[in-house]
DNA sequence: CGCCAGGCTTA
DNA sequence: TAAGCC
DNA sequence: GGCG
């Protein structure tokens, strides 16, 4: 039914935006005229700020130069420099609030003696994340290339005093064998960064091996497995039931195909191509329009293409040739997360073996071009040339640390959702400090917090869970087969889920060939860039998105056509160009701007140097116009094209690009979380969501109680660095730590034990007065960030993880910028705006909710009261509430507000 | 034809 | 200021 | 690219 189109999406649709603009007007003008002195003093510092600017600039290297003079920040990471004396006045001796358990006092120490042995924490800061040096050594050695120990000459016995005093204090146990069965084959060269770092850290005093032995307890995953907070680790998993899939294993593929293709039954055919079976990897420069491609020359020969894999029946397996460089993700590909957007198990209850559950070995793998020149020649062509051989050695997966893993495994959702009546949401600042300072701390104490976390969410096992299901004797398998190992709780399962993929048995399997042809050409847009790019890419991945939603499955474009015309509403951002595509594809199963694109040499390139990091649309242009053209070639060639992220991200690249099952991210978090002694709320972004796999780990942190001030951020990530558990850093903001202010760290860690890929993580530090919009704003989705942003800019408000604040504009300009409301906790700021709560689950971009809609594919219901499927349809309702309110109080509603 | 979130680092 | 990222 |  209704199903639910996106309101807000992007562009002014919004009907009350022009509305505003007018109140916007007049809203200003009613301001104060204290207000409008105010901007207009604002406005003028602004102009002296840039006059300042520019002649700073002007003054160029002298001025930097003048500007860091007096410290020791030669290698410009802290650019806060000493000049605001919060450097050098940072104490460190109790780097944050005591634990709840014992280890509280000995962890404290150890934070007291690294204070006393680092007496400038700030420059040890500094030295620690040069990367400058680590980037150089990088290209030579690669294995110990990042380990951060520049070895500026500094204290040595700073280093090792530190990591000494480390392993004291956790040493209250220490065994004899830390490592424990560490197999001996390239122990001693596969020796990760980590341990190279902690070796030469160690090398002077302590020695290495009790300095892995600090992260092995912090992670409490041990050789002896002694393990810590686990209580009520659920790991028995529900087993969950899937429901085996509607029919035919053709969705609506075959569907399009009928338009013009007599296809015919199966396997009785006889051309060029019976009897082959054909999984068709959906991965590199194997896209949707490949593979639609692929199934139709191949069916047409009597063939069959899948993206299945079905053991016993594929006879190959088809991949984009670049794979076998990066054998990861195939592995990952088959090992059951089919890259295909989280439709989420979390919601849906586990989607396990998307594509299949294993990859068993006797299937030989070739490369695309296989499959292509079979095509051009119409025949089955020797596959000798094309085939893509495994590399040897596939280590096996780590397999250890998941029941860990599994422990951590579910949480997400948060704490601070307890609705409370009226009052408490929005203070006046003062009164909000009071309140914090009281002791009224409103996003989750700590402890809430944990209580809160370890209330299992509806399906959320299912990471573990649906595996459980049937998954037992294909473990074995697992691991001789090398393939989908690495994730011991991914699911394996054999005959298992032969069909049916995406969605439930509900709602959106329906036009998901279009859409997913749409998908890829809004990535082209993105990947061309140009004026707009975002716009464009988003458009048409919102067209993709209305499709799915649509309902009901469109097989000709007249129907569309009538729907635009009738019901307007329901297809609401199909609009002429993406019409246009749509209706070659009804007609002929072709989109032939989506078919130029993908034909475009050039394209391949850009879209593949845009997959490393820090390098866009521009960036991507110019490695070609060097004639660069791989990623082999960046290494080979381009490196010094590229910034220092980029060089980075360019090393760890066949990691980074990998999303990371749930449960480690899970585990990182804990790590994050137990070195800064857990003064956090965890992690946000995707994994809050109830995400099944992450692109990364979005790490929040906040300052201990009392101790608003501390520089726990800069303490944290020290020892993170320290440890070894991070490997990289892309950027830092804010160090040192300035009250009042946030901090953030960008870069790349490691868990510690083999088998382990390097991970993005994203470390954030807000004071507590911001925490609510930080949570916020860190759980996105982005889609639902900027969505949010929107209506609360309609409503004269800015909001950002910095604040809501009311604002002044002319011209839609920003005149002026009221101080902020005050949130202590996520929930206020929906109350504020007049929004509804939602579950951190339920904010990603689309839909969602297969997850309570037992009954239908449109708008959710739910006891009985009908619930906005998306935050659009909110905001459209509360807009409509508001409009009166808004035209009625407009005056007053301006004067209420203003002290300054 | 203007707008599409807002803030931050790096070069 | 542009490019890139969250 | 879509919308108002
Ligand atoms: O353009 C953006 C990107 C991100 N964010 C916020 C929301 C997002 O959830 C969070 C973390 O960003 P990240 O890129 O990690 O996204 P994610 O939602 O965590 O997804 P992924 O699993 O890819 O990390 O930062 C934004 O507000 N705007
Ligand atoms: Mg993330």
């Amino acid at each position: 039914m209704a199903s639910s189109p996106s309101v807000y999406h992007q562009g002014k649709h919004n009907p009350f935006t022009q509305r505003f603009r007018k109140i916007d007007a007049i809203r200003t003008a009613l301001r104060t005229a204290v207000a409008e002195e105010l901007a207009q003093q604002t406005e003028e510092r602004r102009r002296e700020t840039h006059r300042v600017n520019a002649e700073n600039k002007r003054r160029s290297a002298t001025a930097a130069a003048a500007a860091l003079d007096g410290k020791t920040d030669s290698s410009g990471i802290f650019p806060g420099r000493d000049s605001d004396g919060y450097g050098s006045e940072v104490s460190i001796s109790v780097p944050c609030r005591l634990g709840c358990d014992g280890t509280a006092s000995r962890t404290r120490s150890a934070g007291s003696s690294g204070g006393r042995a680092v007496s400038r924490p700030r420059d040890r800061l500094v030295e620690l994340l040069s990367t400058a040096a680590c980037v150089k050594q990088a290209s030579a050695s690669p294995d110990k290339a990042f380990g951060w120990r520049v070895d500026s000459g500094d204290g040595p016995e700073g280093e090792q005093e530190g990591a000494s005093g480390v392993a004291s204090t956790c040493g209250g146990r220490r065994d004899g064998h830390d490592r424990g069965p560490t197999p001996p084959p390239a122990a001693a060269s596969v020796s990760t960064e980590s341990q190279s770092v902690l070796a030469s850290a160690g090398a002077k005093g302590g020695g290495a091996k009790t300095g892995v032995r600090f992260l092995e307890d912090i992670l409490r995953l041990g050789p002896k497995g002694s393990r810590s907070n686990d209580a009520g680790g659920a790991l028995p998993n529900p087993k969950r039931k899937s429901h085996p899939r509607r029919g035919g294993c053709k969705g609506e593929a075959s569907r399009t195909q009928t338009h013009k293709k007599p296809r015919q039954g199966t396997g009785a055919v006889s051309g060029p191509f019976s009897g082959l079976s054909l999984c068709v990897v959906h991965l590199g420069s194997v896209t949707n329009n490949t593979i639609k491609t692929f199934k139709r020359g191949v069916c047409d020969g009597g063939g069959h293409v899948s993206m299945r894999f079905t053991p016993g029946d594929t006879t190959h397996i088809v991949a984009d040739a670049s794979l076998a460089a990066s054998w990861e993700k195939l592995d990952n590909y088959f090992s059951g997360w089919g890259g295909v957007d989280d439709l989420d198990d979390a919601v849906n209850g586990g989607r396990v073996g998307l594509k299949s559950g294993m990859m068993p070995e006797g299937v030989p793998i070739v490369s695309n071009e296989w499959l292509s020149e079979c095509l051009r020649r119409s025949v089955v062509v020797a596959t000798d040339a094309y085939r893509l051989i495994p590399p040897p050695h596939r280590s096996a997966p780590v397999a250890a640390s998941s029941a860990a893993a599994a422990r951590q495994q579910q949480r997400s959702s948060t704490p601070d959702n307890q609705s409370i009546a009226a009052g408490g949401g929005i203070l006046p600042a003062a009164a909000a400090a009071a309140a914090a300072a009281a002791g009224h701390i409103g996003l989750a104490s700590s402890t809430r917090l944990t209580a809160a976390r370890n209330e299992v969410r509806g399906g959320s096992t299912q990471g573990t869970a649906g595996q459980s299901t049937v998954a037992a004797d294909l473990e074995s398998m697992a691991v001789k087969g090398g393939f989908g190992a690495r994730n011991p709780d991914v699911g394996k399962k054999r005959h298992t889920f032969h069909c049916q993929s995406t969605t439930n048995s509900r709602g959106h399997a329906v036009n998901s060939e279009a859409a997913d042809m749409l998908e890829d050409l809004a990535k082209l847009c993105a990947v061309r860039g140009g004026d707009g790019s975002v716009f464009k890419e988003r458009g048409f991945k919102n067209a993709a998105g209305v499709l799915k939603r649509l309902g009901v499955q469109i097989t000709n474009i007249q129907q569309l056509k009538d729907l635009r015309k009738h019901e307007p509403q329901r297809v609401r951002g199909l609009g002429d160009s993406v019409m246009k595509e749509l209706a070659t594809f009804y007609e002929e199963g072709r989109m032939y701007r989506l078919d130029e694109l993908e034909a475009d040499p050039k394209l391949k390139c850009l879209k593949i140097f845009q997959e490393v990091g820090w390098v866009g649309a521009v960036k991507a242009q110019q490695l070609y116009d060097q004639g660069i053209r791989s990623i082999e070639d960046l290494r080979t060639k381009g490196l010094h094209l590229l910034s220092e992220q980029a060089q980075i991200c360019l090393n760890r690249h066949e990691d980074i690009t990998q999303r990371m099952p749930r449960s480690e991210a899970a585990e990182i978090e804990a790590v994050v979380t137990r070195v800064a002694q857990s003064i956090c709320p965890g992690a946000c972004g995707s994994y809050r969501r109830g995400k099944s796999h992450c692109g990364d780990v979005d790490v929040l942190i906040r300052p201990p109680e009392g101790q608003e001030d501390s520089p726990v951020f800069d303490d944290l990530i020290k020892r993170l660095v320290e440890t070894g558990f991070i490997t990289d850093k892309l950027t830092l903001a804010g160090s040192p730590h300035k009250p009042g202010k946030s901090q953030s760290f960008m870069g790349i860690c490691k868990l510690p034990g083999k088998g382990r890929l390097h991970r993005r993580v994203d470390i954030k530090f807000y004071p507590t007065s911001l925490f609510a919009f930080a949570v916020l704003y860190f759980t996105g989705s982005s889609h639902f960030n900027r969505s949010m942003r929107s209506f609360a800019k309609i409503k004269g408000l800015k909001l950002s993880d910095k604040g809501l604040c009311r604002v002044n504009t002319v011209n839609g300009e920003e005149v002026h910028r009221f101080p902020s409301y005050s949130c202590l906790r996520e929930e206020d700021v929906f109350t504020a705006l007049g929004l509804e709560w939602r579950e951190p689950k339920d904010r990603d971009g689309v839909q969602v909710q297969a997850f309570c809609s037992k009954g239908e594919g449109g708008a959710t219901e739910l006891s009985g009261r009908v619930v906005p499927v998306t935050l659009e349809q909110e905001q459209q309702h509360q807009a409509l509430l508001e409009q009166d309110r808004l035209e009625a109080s407009d005056y007053e509603d301006a004067e209420l507000q203003q002290q300054e």
